[in-house]
DNA sequence: ACGGTCGCTGTAAACGTTTCCACTCGACGA
DNA sequence: TCGTCGAGTGGAAACGTTTACAGCGACCGT
């Protein structure tokens, strides 16, 4: 009883040969009475079968595994659609969601070499040195989603969000909005940086007004924290000379928290303040008023993920391929009003 | 190069020993020059290695599989999200999204008698006599989550939809409302019919009126069937004596637009009439209004499918459990106004 | 110069299952 | 009665890896 009985316990039990307690279970010609003996047997001794030497011996289909922070959110949930439309029949799909803790992911990485998978798409919201290494001398095929500033010979497919906050600052210029706030999420995350990054550049480009007290940063990516965050905002550039006309938040949660936020402060969207998101979520659509969000077209990433993996698993020895897929703005009501 | 090479052509391939190519690929000890040749072997037959077989060596962890319809479902998101939780370092999680397609999921189950994985927790729409079927000559242990109306020895965990749309009536019925319109989802699907039972039932129990026209069903579960349903609702019963004044609705999602297609027509929601949605999804609370809507406990349910599997696991011949978890009305103001 | 140690390599045995093959045994047709 | 056939069984060889074990040379301290 201590340790995981096999078949080998089974066929003891019962009497009868390995082969046939196999058949027994599983197999086409076996004696009803064998069956029921056997059956009998594997109850007792609380028999289940392994199903890994069953599909090594059976020749199961390859398992890619997709390993994101978070499974809630909601890009990770498209990406996976995606994914797992487009592998189909080739491979099986199995999720992993390591939590927030980044040393998970590593761990993950390891495991994997361990056989938890024949190839790995990844889509890690930090690139710590220790996971940079583990990819790095891992066996099996990795396509990473995202920033991978290092270049060891992984395929990879990114979407750059600097240009997608400066595509939003670009909107907001061109309907005539300058004093722009801008709500950040947590920085030390790679996104976060970038965003970061972003609306600096485009707020040089357009010689915009620019304070500390216009730039802060949400404690989280949800909607509570939007509002919190909105709050602060408002409250600190209220004392400036004049009111901010607009805020780019990093997600769309946090923009709906900042409209929740303006609204009850007696603000109209978007005519007093407009208000951006990032993401492009099913939110933004069903919102009122409708968001006016950058998508950074999770779909089309995992699907180009999912084809960079089944590319290098015919062919290992291809050349590393990096692509980089385009953010495209989506402009609704949150901005340009009900007018147009 | 026919067939896909293993670590015996690599072998082969540089000259040395099987054990040697393990080692210099994977392992500890081996000479620079020895690594150096078996990786150029390994690169020129285009190796790559086999997880399973890896697997099976090196006795990876358990694999349990979660089967849903359409993973894009919230529903199915926090189902995922708990099971994964509680699973922790006991089992890897594997998701398959079995699309719309029923006799996939049949595929499935026998994929699995091949070693697919160890265990499966599956949540079908509907349970086809195929399924059935397939679920009781399965040798590895399953969970369902949904109805499952024959007894066959598998766990299951089950949450009555029926009552649930009870109770929004009764809800409904206590504020006052009499003249009740439901939009209903496709109707051949288990949840489907099990909503459409609990309506007629709560009906007959408040005696309220009840024509065919205050009865459709929407052809999906999205925004879009909503916004259509709600529309030949509302033509349909503006004909009749008096007009409607509540919605109950087989989903959130058909929820939201049913706002919006009464919204369009000035009526107010939810002084004109009141709305209420199914599943209590994110969106119910972010909406506005605030949607009423009831909660069928995804992330309970998949926590306690998790357990329930552990414990088969544990305990192979355990007897077959059967759990209920009971929905849980949320009220918000699409039904009692903002005044509470 | 010699035993000991160390680093590397090859042979072979696992991991838990399915299945090919040979074999027995009863039944059945000639 | 004898050959044939079929169903059911057991022994053993796979599936593709990792790794204990032993062998073998080189190197080092004395």
């Amino acid at each position: 009883m201590g340790t995981k009985p096999t078949l080998h316990e089974v066929a003891a039990a019962a009497g009868v040969s390995l082969a046939s307690a196999s058949r027994a279970l599983t197999g086409q010609s076996a004696s009803p009475e064998m069956v029921r003996k056997v059956r009998a047997a594997a109850k007792r001794v609380g028999y289940l079968p392994d199903a890994t030497a069953r599909a090594l011996r059976l020749g199961g289909r390859r398992q890619v595994v997709f390993a994101v922070d978070d499974i809630g959110n909601p890009n990770y949930v498209q990406m996976l659609r995606a994914i797992e439309e487009e592998l189909g029949e080739t491979a099986r799909l199995s999720v992993s969601s390591t939590g927030r803790r980044p040393d998970q992911t590593v761990e993950l990485v390891r495991m994997l070499s361990m056989g938890a998978g024949d190839g790995l798409i990844i889509s890690p919201l930090r690139v710590t040195p220790s996971l940079r290494q583990a990819l790095a001398d891992t066996v099996v095929p990795v396509v990473v989603i995202g920033t991978l500033h290092s270049d060891l010979g992984i395929d990879s497919v990114f979407v750059d969000s600097a240009v997608a906050v400066g595509m939003v600052v670009d909107h907001l210029v061109g309907i005539g909005r300058t004093r722009i706030g801008v709500i950040n999420g947590p920085g030390n995350t790679n996104p976060g940086s970038a965003r970061r990054a972003g609306f600096a550049a485009a707020a040089q480009r357009h010689a915009l007004p620019r304070t500390d007290a216009m730039q802060i940063t949400a404690t989280d990516f949800t909607v509570g924290a939007g509002v919190e965050a909105a709050e602060r905002l408002l409250t600190a550039t209220s004392e400036e000379a004049s009111p901010i006309d607009a805020i780019v938040c990093a997600n769309d949660l946090i923009a709906i928290g900042a409209i929740d936020a303006l609204r009850r402060r007696g603000l109209r969207v978007p005519e007093d303040v407009a208000v951006t998101g990032i993401d492009d979520t099913e939110l933004a659509a069903l919102f009122s008023p409708p968001l006016t969000s950058v998508s950074l077209q999770s779909e089309r990433r995992g699907r180009i993920a999912a084809r960079m993996l089944s590319a290098r698993f015919a062919d290992p020895a291809r050349p590393t391929q990096r692509e980089t897929v385009d953010a495209t703005l989506v402009i609704r009501a949150s901005t340009i009003g009900e007018a147009a």
